[in-house]
DNA sequence: TTTCTGCATGGCTAA
DNA sequence: TAGCCATGCAGAAAG
């Protein structure tokens, strides 16, 4: 105490009698002053006495007493003007009480107020609350005392900003969240009211249908509102307790975009409102709105959509404190209409009415479906109801939900008594969330009407049809359009979740949000590319690299990218036109429609490499590596173009197999895939470790459906004979095949030594039986060349090499083999005479060319001990092919 | 049969 | 525990 000091800088004694409490401090204390400096303060005379010499002296607009503005020592004796300008606080008070005089809610409006400055007396605080100014009388009088009723009066009301902050560290209780109570009254103010097109000192206690624009009929009503409730609760809420819980972050920056809820700006209505219908708007956007429209903007209530209200049952229920507080009194069950201009500035006119609902009334508006679509709202979403003044016009805003938003709310609605974020302790993030449109319904209906001072807004304020984004955030908005309300609402939010989404029936979905919603996540997220240009910056967490880029992804088609082993990347897209895979060139994005003609850097057609077969271009690794993950991103029609390079790879592979048969029992692309499938951990053993389901897998998480990773991690075993699932359908189509492939070469084998034997038995004499078997060869010869051209033609699943495709469709003739019943390991392992055996075969439809193809790969199938014995079946037990 | 209307019900919230 | 309110439901009206 010795180290005393007094704070009257023209002062700074250390020695006086008594010390003073002074103005308060942002610490949370008072100012130390000296008795003759403290008794001039506590006389109001302090900056009279002391800073007279000081500039930012101005006169009261009505009594012209000297206000010494700026100084902390005179703070709580002035008021700036809503109009500009500064009034002492006695003329405040007057022009307030002349103000309530002539309106007859007068009395109820004191008393209530008198009840909050009762309530804020109990904690040591001297005020005397008239309207929602405090007069200050006495030493700590200076607190403002806040009420809903922010327009009450001569535009002291919302006036007192500047001076706000440093005033309420007055209240001793406010000690701890000084400035954060400075950010939340720059925010939450419940004077909303930017009167600045009201000429000062008007009388303005405006009312939403003070003016009639509502209902005419209703103006002489207005009074009545405040009869309207029924049940008599504090007409202030708590004051959201921002400062007990917003981030440092938060209260640095960006102040003016926080949004938070705010008291309702008349408190006409005796019935709490609710803080879940607090209006949130931003005071940039109520300051952009007010400051272009030259009139008030006040910010009523607003509420999220339940699934009744986006419903087609077309009534929104409305909170009932709100619709007594702001819309015209109805004492009659039917109501009146009402009419609201929507955010395109169209008039709507709803039914406002109630119906008796145990001894209370639930209000609705009736007739809102129009609106509500036309506005493309749904359940979740928020619709603001504010009013435009001088008028008293109503006029609906809108905020899209999104997965924030929707937080936000489930945070807002699992507080307790539904607080808004403003009294989570998560406002700190809640309340900094970027809405997605907030208001921009509203800029919307007014930039109809005024153009020029809209034109001069901030480029994320312009509004074009819909909801476009307040921030840019809205990018999100085509995302989580994707999603349905509920999926975001944290389980914590029961009641918003059945509200939202538990009734689907009730939700309206247009037909083109049905063909959105039919967009999984994971196909969304294949659509995205990262933004072009944009190199990414390298983040490695706990051992795994990530891509950060600054720019949000951007759409684009579905390409696919595969690795050279020499290093290099490639990117093929499909043709929408042709269908045909086209190699591109890496960093190429292209547009969502993408055709062969915008193919300008057309280097390889995968399908004219199909045609010639033998390009060297690209390896055979290299087209396995296409088709390992292609495929993986390919859906059931391209996994077709996939499979004919499928036939390509074999046929390449088995061209290098004959060249090198040590490489025989290599698996082609598909075989690993199918064996990786099947054979999960057993892959390897198939000499592919390249391919594994679970390491190898580009973008195999949970979830995907690719066809690697529908399957078990250990396929063998969970796989029944009965299996009809891809793999396994893939697997016996090629089985089938590879059986037939190995009849073909064994019959061949056979009927070669019939006719040695043939020849060495009938020798010198068997005319007959020559010409016999030279008929045979050039039947088979022709039917092989009959082969050839259908295989020209593309009508036979075969390569250009020859060969078999081996996942072609079992519809088609090589895998209508099966269907004949016949059974190919009979076939195989039959030791009938080859006349016999042609003769079974042609009778079922099966060319000779194809029964050598047949014999060939099965031979070479059956070989394969290794393929058959890993997947479960033994060389001499057949799969159930069908 | 569908939609509209009015009311009832019950979960949830705030006092 | 009172009251709010989302939603269900039955009867009426309309198509």
């Amino acid at each position: 105490m010795g180290s005393r000091i007094c704070m009257n800088a023209s002062c700074g004694t250390a020695t006086t009698h008594e010390w003073k409490r002074g103005w308060p401090l942002r610490s949370g204390g008072y100012a130390d002053l000296c008795y003759n400096c403290g008794s001039a303060y506590e006389n109001f005379v302090f900056c009279n006495t002391f800073h007279l010499e000081e500039p930012g002296w101005r006169e009261c607009y009505l009594c012209r007493k000297r206000l010494h503005c700026g100084c902390i020592a005179s703070k709580s004796l002035l008021e700036l003007l809503d109009y500009g300008g500064v009034g002492c606080t006695s003329c405040s008070i007057s022009s307030r009480l002349h103000a309530m005089q002539r309106d007859e809610i007068r009395n109820e409006f004191v008393a209530l107020t008198i009840n909050d400055a009762d309530n804020l007396r109990s904690k040591s605080v001297e005020k005397t609350v008239i309207g929602d100014t405090s007069v200050s009388i006495g030493q700590d009088k200076r607190e403002d005392v806040r009420t809903p009723f922010g327009e009450v009066g001569t535009g002291f009301s919302s006036a007192t900003q500047p001076s706000v902050g440093s005033s309420k560290l007055a209240n001793p209780d406010s000690r701890s969240m000084l400035d954060i109570r400075d950010m939340h009254e720059s925010h939450a103010h419940p004077s909303l009211s930017m009167s600045l097109g009201v000429p000062s000192g008007s009388t303005n206690f405006v009312l939403p249908f003070s003016n009639g624009t509502a209902d005419g009929r209703e103006q002489s009503k207005v009074p009545s509102h405040f009869q309207q409730g029924q049940r008599s609760r504090p007409i202030l809420p708590k004051p959201p307790k921002t400062g007990l819980s917003i981030s440092p972050e938060t209260s640095k920056g960006a102040v003016s975009q926080l949004r938070i809820a705010r008291p309702p700006v008349e408190g006409r209505g005796k019935n709490h409102l609710l803080p879940r219908y607090w209006p949130r708007i931003t005071d940039q956007e109520l300051q952009q709105l007010s400051g272009d429209l030259n009139s008030t903007i006040v910010p009523l209530f607003e509420k999220v959509l339940s699934a009744s209200d986006a419903g087609r049952i077309g009534r929104l229920v409305l909170p009932k404190a709100c619709a007594e507080a702001y819309f015209p009194h109805i004492s009659q069950s039917e109501g009146l209409p009402l009419r609201i201009q929507d955010v395109k500035g169209k008039e709507w006119v709803f039914q406002f009415r109630f119906w008796p609902n145990n001894n209370s009334r639930m209000y609705v508006l009736e007739g809102v479906t129009p609106c509500i679509q036309s506005m493309q709202l749904r359940a979740g979403d928020t619709i603001t109801f504010s009013r435009i003044d001088p008028g008293g016009k109503l006029i609906m805003g809108f905020r899209k939900a999104t997965t924030s938003e929707e937080m936000q709310d489930a945070q807002t609605s699992a507080l307790p008594n539904g607080a808004p974020s403003g009294e989570s302790s998560v406002s700190g993030v809640t309340e900094n969330l970027p809405a997605v449109s907030g208001y921009s319904g509203l800029f919307q209906t007014l930039k109809g009407s005024k153009e020029p001072h809209m034109n001069a807004l901030p480029e994320q304020l312009s509004l074009a049809d819909g909801d476009i984004g307040w921030h840019k955030s809205d990018n999100h908005e085509s995302i989580t359009k994707e999603e349905s309300p509920q999926q975001s609402v944290p389980n914590s939010e029961k009641k918003r979740t059945r509200n939202i989404g538990s009734k689907s029936k009730r939700l309206l979905m247009h037909s083109e949000e049905a063909l959105e919603l039919r967009l999984t996540w994971e196909e969304a997220q294949d659509l995205l590319r990262p933004p072009p240009s944009v190199k990414p910056s390298i983040v490695t967490i706990e051992d795994h690299e990530f891509e950060e880029y600054d720019e949000p992804p951007v759409f684009g088609k579905r390409t696919i990218f595969t690795a050279r082993p020499s290093g290099g990347q490639e990117q093929w897209a499909q043709c929408d036109d042709c269908s045909k895979w086209r190699k591109l060139p890496m960093d190429v994005l292209l547009p969502p429609k993408w055709t062969c003609s915008d193919n300008v850097w057309d280097s390889i057609q995968v399908q004219h490499f199909l045609s010639m077969g033998e390009r060297e271009e690209m390896s055979q690794k290299e087209l396995e590596n296409l088709l390992r993950v292609g495929r993986d991103s390919l859906n059931d029609n391209q996994e077709c173009q996939a499979d004919i390079l499928v036939t390509v790879i074999d046929s390449k592979k088995r061209k290098i197999v004959e060249s090198n048969p040590a490489q025989e029992r290599e698996p082609s692309g598909l075989d690993a895939l199918a064996s990786a499938a099947v054979l999960g951990d057993n892959a390897g053993d198939l000499g592919e470790p390249s391919v594994g389901v679970t390491t190898k897998h580009p973008r195999h998480r949970p979830g995907c459906t690719c066809i690697v990773c529908i399957q078990p991690p250990s396929g063998k075993g969970k796989h029944k004979p009965t299996c009809t699932c891809n793999v396994c359908m893939t697997v016996k189509r090629r089985f089938k095949t590879l059986m037939l492939r190995k009849k073909r070469r064994q019959s061949e084998r056979e009927a070669a030594e019939l006719a040695q034997k043939d020849r060495n038995d009938d020798k010198g004499e068997s005319e007959t039986n020559n010409s016999t078997t030279r008929n045979e060869s050039m039947q088979m010869s022709h039917s092989e060349n009959e082969m050839n051209q259908k295989r020209s033609q593309g009508e036979v699943g075969e390569s250009s090499s020859g060969q078999i495709d081996l996942n072609c469709d079992p519809n088609r003739e090589d895998m209508q083999i099966g269907e004949t019943g016949v059974s190919l390991l009979t076939l195989v392992q039959s030791s009938r005479p080859l006349e016999n055996y042609m003769q079974q075969q042609q009778s079922n439809g099966l060319s000779s060319c194809l029964l050598q193809q047949v014999n060939g790969e099965n031979e070479r199938l059956m070989s394969d001990e290794g393929f058959l014995a890993s997947v479960g079946w033994g060389r001499d037990q057949e799969p159930n092919l069908d």
